[in-house]
DNA sequence: ATCCAGGATGTAT
DNA sequence: ATACATCATGGA
């Protein structure tokens, strides 16, 4: 294993690993000691994490302003992309506007970063995603990837990769509905085969926001909202604003005049407010009000 | 028991 | 285009 530390206290807008990789943004990172997920506290502020990325292995905390990694490769340029390091986050903030509600949870969660999650993982844990809380979403990725994800041994210990989109694509429906999954079973095995036979693939996704939002619902089980989340956390349109429950409700209660008829224009209404940046704002106040009401 | 969770789909209007 | 029932599962 190689090792290293990259001193993030030093980034504009420094970074915050834990609520990071447990906002509900990824469902990739599963923490080493045991499944405290989404929950109000957490306790895991210098906790390992560990994830697997193109057969690699890497693990990462965070101590002291240093982000320190162990991986089977150089974990330098994985962790830049996957936790968006360039991002300068007093910049983002600075242009973003900030009322009472999204400076709040700026100051709550300081150093938290949208992710960069690779595209097929993100648009399977997303298709998972409907109609189910946070703590069960990283259940059913976990169980997802050791059922179908291609294992890495690395010092005895055992970590599975992501299923490719040709494990699932082959996957009975039957087996994938014992993993939990429920009626997402048939969306996440038809999704896969638009992948695995070429017919639909992140190459076929244009590189405008709006365009992009609307080739992704071609896939099965991905309607707006979930096009927006993989906007936002894979292919990098940091506009982005995923309008779920939480942040419906937020602006029905905090910004009535963007509260529109229908999704794409109450999106383009809060776009407008918040900018081109305003996904971040979404990831911030989505955190902070889920994390403060402590559901789960 | 009843309701809800980072919604999407099929069908009827 | 819009309205509605339906879809699994577990936790409160």
């Amino acid at each position: 294993m190689e090792t290293g530390a990259i001193p993030v206290g030093e980034f504009p807008g420094g970074f915050d690993l834990q609520a990071t990789v447990e906002s509900g943004q990824t469902y990739l990172w599963e923490r080493a000691d045991g499944e405290a997920y989404g929950g109000n506290d957490c306790y895991g502020g210098e906790a390992w994490y560990h994830t697997v990325i193109d057969g690699e292995v890497i693990r990462v905390r965070q101590t002291d302003g240093c982000l320190e990694w162990e991986s089977t490769t150089d974990a330098v340029p994985y962790l830049t992309r996957l936790f968006r390091l360039e991002d300068d986050l007093d910049e983002i903030m600075e242009v973003t506007p900030a009322d009472a509600l999204v400076d709040a949870a700026y100051t709550a969660y300081a150093g938290m970063r949208l992710v960069q999650d690779p595209f097929f993982p993100c648009l399977v844990t997303f298709i998972c995603s409907a109609q189910m809380r946070v703590r069960r979403i990283f259940r059913m990725q976990r169980a997802l990837a050791q059922e179908y994800g291609d294992a890495v041994a690395v010092n005895g210990e055992t970590y599975y990769a992501y299923p490719t989109p040709e494990r699932l694509a082959t996957a009975p429906e039957a087996e994938l509905r014992d993993l939990k999954i429920g009626y997402r079973a048939p969306y996440v095995k038809q999704t896969a085969q638009l992948v695995a036979s070429g017919e639909l693939t992140v190459n076929d996704i244009p590189t405008e926001y709006e365009a992009a939002r609307d080739a992704l619902t071609e896939y099965v089980g991905v309607g707006e909202k979930v096009a927006d989340c993989v906007c936002l956390f894979s292919l990098g349109h940091l506009e982005a604003v995923p309008l779920d429950t939480w942040i419906r409700r937020a602006i029905h209660d905090y910004y009535p005049d963007c509260d529109k008829e229908t999704y794409s224009a109450t999106s383009r209404a809060i776009r407008e407010q918040f900018g081109s940046f305003a996904g971040y704002a979404q990831t911030y106040v989505f955190h902070y009000l889920r994390h403060n009401d402590s559901v789960d």
